[in-house]
DNA sequence: TACCTCACG
DNA sequence: ACGTACGTGAGGTAG
């Protein structure tokens, strides 16, 4: 088994100066040199070595133990290049898409995590190569531990075993290098050595003396010379030999199985050397699999199941858990965290973080953790001068508000702010802390031996106090991150830390849905169900059909009745028995009708009736439904248990269910105000169009404007059919149609869909143009943005899969005008919220629908409250074309509308 | 668990 | 040549 672990830090400088002279530089003007010298130099030593395992190490950012050992270590070196700060970022995505682990851990330098990785795998057997041009990891060599310097010019790799290293120094073992560095110093990292010694020099004393300290015990038989020298660097000689010495023995939470190598022919790194413009490269992988593969086939081993990781770092749970100052020591292994455990009393500061389990609460500070009930807290969680640091925070917020506490002060959820910075990546708890502090929250389950003998193995569920800590830090370094990212702070503070009060409010409230008008309808629904069940079975012959099957449905349209004798089985075997394709297949049979009828009524009394008395509240007979503030791509909230965001509207039936929201208070009336055409109108103001943005100023019906452009007609001349072709073409250019898409929606013909494509990007070029610079802006800059700067981030922009790629330019250009509108309605939730409160009115704001807020509203606050809604709407924001908004109000959500 | 279907904006 | 409009949550069947 052959183990390779690459200091990256060290290969990037050297490709940095390798490429000085003669820098690669893209179509984009973007300098590729580094990622290219550097990936290409990996892929030629996995082709040359063929390594089993691998792992990458860079430099973590920040300071490490030597820093705080001796502040002047590296003190002279000047800023890093911006070359390689530039390069670092696309060079661990090249790295993860090989699917090779980077091992970083904050306070250490690559080579302690390499030094500490290759004696740890050394000893389980493996031959370790440690690739770097670094002469400092001379000092780990030993028979089963080899370094692999690059040659200069990208000539031939030297191979330096102990043979070599010790010859190279003229010592007798390899362990000397650490006397030697000690002694000569290093001026690049500025680490102090004997002034006036150099390796010659040092060399012959280490061959008397055997070591610095050797050399200290016989000072007297050196020259005069000599002995003055080193009397001056006795003061600082222990440092610098600490300073150069490389860590062996830090704890890594990394296992062998985990270092697997499998191939370079991902699908990951072809698209990442599409997107960096590296065609040589993309040979040079396929030239390494087609012999990988052929040594795999000869070997008769198949490319192995490896665990796919991330970002490994060290530093244990079982570590952190040892209490106290010591842990506050960096160099013992994991990172520092306010981990004293305190006293309630002791807990102070003007932040703290919260973790609420069940009935108890830890709050941690920068003294350490305490722990204890709400009651003991209370104080402080009211204390408006202290910022709350916490996970879920609109969820800690509603259950202290049920205990009668009011958390106030400045909101820093970490899921939140991790959520803006990343919006499609995980934000649990154990996924940060490894991330950005290094450390492991979740403890190894117990050993399971099976053997009935077994002592029942001790509680081991998760140490919330290491999490409460681990918390307070998350939040500094997702600050610091927002802060480096434009425009990330104001989104945090302007937009998603007032709305989290918000939502837990409206959470609160809820909503009143009356049981009984549903339950009524219920009955009127299952009786319909009954007979078209009895009609479908018999048209069928087939007493024992389930309906709800789209196996069984399938089967019996296509195989059974042949109704589209044209079509072909899909590769999957399933039929498809959608409402769209079957309501094409309508005219065949009366039996699609009645199918379709059954599983609308259906899906009606499963998902909209009968689940609903579940979700009533026994305490105030509402349905509380929880907002997720942290998962859409796109900015918008969600939600679910119930999900409130999907009640039906579209059908006669469906909308029913509708009336059954109602007040929770005699004489109130529900009020809902919607934006009308947000979407429509920010991709109006997005691109500029000035036909488009004049329909709007001029309150113009929109989607006939739009037809009356296409059809180059008047707009009063404009038909029914024109107009809902035209709103059809809107929704679509908005979502990135194709001629296919739009045809299947306007049942019409490909090449008339794309006649309506054509004609409307003649119509308004500035929408064409939007949307390339859209799709541009996304390729360059790996994201696209909202007018308030939340960002998305398009991976698959430079997809090899055609449709892949299609998927993320349709992503690319949907995301800002969708996340813009999500922004506004957020901002003006908090807006409505504070007048409510401010005005001291009774209404209460209930749910969000995306575009539309329902409230429910005293009737003699009707007047007030609707005007409030409707300026405060309208207000949020100044754009190119006015938002309207339109407020109706009613006895129930259906009548509001 | 994966997939299909369907409710909403 | 290939697939086919953005974003969700939930209930159901089938494996």
């Amino acid at each position: 088994m052959k183990l390779f672990l690459i200091d990256g830090h060290a290969l990037v400088f050297k490709m940095y100066y390798a490429f000085l002279g003669r820098p690669m530089v893209n179509s984009k003007g973007v300098d590729t040199s580094i990622l290219f010298g550097f990936t290409k130099y990996l892929l030629e030593l996995i082709d040359r070595e063929r390594p089993t395992h691998i792992a990458v190490s860079f430099d973590p950012p920040g300071g490490t133990f030597r820093n705080e050992l001796y502040p002047e270590y590296k003190a002279n070196r000047g800023e890093t290049p911006a070359l390689v700060v530039e390069a670092l970022e696309p060079l661990t995505r090249i790295v993860e898409a090989l699917d090779i682990p980077v091992l970083m851990l904050p306070g250490f330098e690559a080579d302690d995590v390499i030094g500490s990785a290759a004696k740890r795998f050394e000893a389980e057997g493996f031959e370790v190569f440690m690739v770097t041009p670094d002469k400092d990891y001379g000092q780990l060599i030993t028979p089963h531990i080899l370094q692999v310097k690059p040659g200069k010019g990208g000539g031939e790799n030297e191979l330096l075993g102990v043979a070599e290293v010790c010859d190279k120094w003229k010592i007798a073992s390899p362990a000397q290098v650490i006397d030697i560095l000690a002694i000569c110093g290093d001026a690049s990292d500025n680490v102090p050595g004997v002034q006036g010694v150099g390796p010659v020099g040092a060399a012959k004393l280490l061959g008397k003396y055997g070591s610095v300290e050797g050399i200290y015990a016989h000072l007297d038989e050196l020259t005069a010379r000599q002995q003055e020298q080193f009397r001056a660097a006795e003061g600082h000689i222990a440092l610098s030999k600490r300073l150069v010495t490389i860590k062996t023995d830090i704890p890594l939470d990394v296992t062998a199985d985990q270092l697997v190598f499998d191939t370079v022919e991902t699908p990951e790194l072809n698209a990442l050397l599409d997107h960096y413009e590296m065609p040589s490269l993309k040979r040079l992988i396929k030239k390494v699999a087609i012999a990988d593969n052929a040594a795999m086939s000869a070997a008769g081993t198949a490319p192995g199941n490896r665990a796919t990781l991330g970002i490994v770092r060290g530093g244990t749970a079982s570590e952190a858990q040892r209490w106290g100052p010591a842990q506050q020591d960096i160099s013992g292994g994991s990172c520092p965290l306010p981990l004293r455990r305190l006293e309630v009393k002791e807990i102070q500061g003007n932040k703290i973080s919260i973790n609420l389990q069940g009935e108890k609460l830890f709050v941690g500070c920068e003294a350490g953790v305490a722990e204890g009930s709400f009651a003991e807290f209370k104080e402080l969680l009211e204390d408006a001068a202290v910022t709350k640091v916490g996970i879920d925070l609109k969820g800690q917020m509603k259950t202290f508000a049920d205990a009668g506490i009011t958390l106030a002060g400045r909101l820093e959820d970490i899921e939140l702010m991790h959520y803006l910075l990343g919006p499609e990546r995980s934000h649990k708890l154990d996924v940060l802390a490894r991330a950005y502090l290094g450390v492991e929250l979740e403890s190894a389950a117990p050993q399971e031996t099976g053997s009935l003998f077994d002592e029942v193995p001790e509680e081991t569920g998760p140490d919330r106090l290491l999490e409460t800590a681990a918390i307070l830090r998350l939040s500094d370094c997702l600050l610091r991150e927002m802060a480096a990212t434009e425009g990330m702070t104001r989104l945090y503070d302007e937009i998603e830390e007032p709305l989290i009060g918000v939502l837990a409010r409206m959470e609160r409230t809820g909503v009143k849905v009356d049981l009984g008008s549903l339950r009524d309808f219920a009955d009127g629904l299952r009786r319909k169900m009954t007979e078209r069940e009895a009609e479908i079975r018999q048209r069928a012959d087939d007493p024992t059909l389930n309906i709800l099957s789209p196996k069984q449905i399938g089967v019996l349209l296509y195989e059974k009745l042949q109704l589209d004798p044209k079509a072909k089985k899909p590769k999957s075997g399933n039929w498809p028995t959608d409402e769209q394709t079957l309501s094409h297949l309508a005219d065949r049979s009366p039996i699609i009708d009645a199918i379709l009828d059954y599983r609308g009524l259906r899906k009606l009394l499963s998902t909209y009736i009968e689940p609903f008395g579940g979700y009533i509240s026994p305490a105030d007979g509402r349905v509380h439904t929880t907002f997720n503030q942290a998962l859409t791509a796109t900015g918008r909230l969600s939600s679910s248990n119930p999900n409130l965001q999907n009640i039906p509207i579209r059908t006669e039936e469906g909308r029913e269910i509708r009336k059954a929201f109602v007040p929770g208070e005699p004489g109130w009336v529900m009020m809902s105000a919607d934006y009308s055409q947000i979407e429509l109108r920010l991709m109006a103001h997005l691109c500029g169009d000035a036909h488009l943005v004049e329909a709007f100023r001029q309150g113009q019906d929109v989607h006939a404007a739009t037809a009356a452009k296409i059809y180059h007609i008047p707009i009063g001349e404009v038909t029914a059919d024109q107009r809902r072709i035209a709103k059809t073409a809107n929704f679509g250019i908005m979502y990135g149609i194709s001629s296919f898409g739009l045809a299947e929606r306007l049942r019409c013909s490909r090449s008339e869909a794309k006649q309506i494509i054509d004609d409307y990007f003649a119509s308004f070029p500035s929408i064409r143009g939007f949307i390339d610079a859209t799709v541009a802006q996304a390729r360059e800059r790996g994201y696209v943005e909202t007018l308030f700067g939340r960002r998305r981030y398009i991976a698959d922009i430079a997809a090899g899969n055609a449709a892949v790629r299609a998927l993320a330019e349709r992503n690319a250009v949907n995301a800002p005008i969708q996340g813009t509108a999500a922004d506004i309605i957020k901002l003006a939730m908090t807006a409505v919220d504070r007048c409510l409160r401010e005005g001291g009115y009774r209404a209460r704001m209930v749910l969000q629908i995306h575009d539309e807020l329902l409230l429910e509203v005293p009737q003699e606050e009707v007047a007030p409250v609707r005007e409030m809604l409707v300026r405060e709407m309208e207000g949020v924001i100044s754009l190119s074309v006015p938002l309207t908004v339109e407020c109706n109000d009613g006895k129930t959500w259906l009548e509001a509308h």
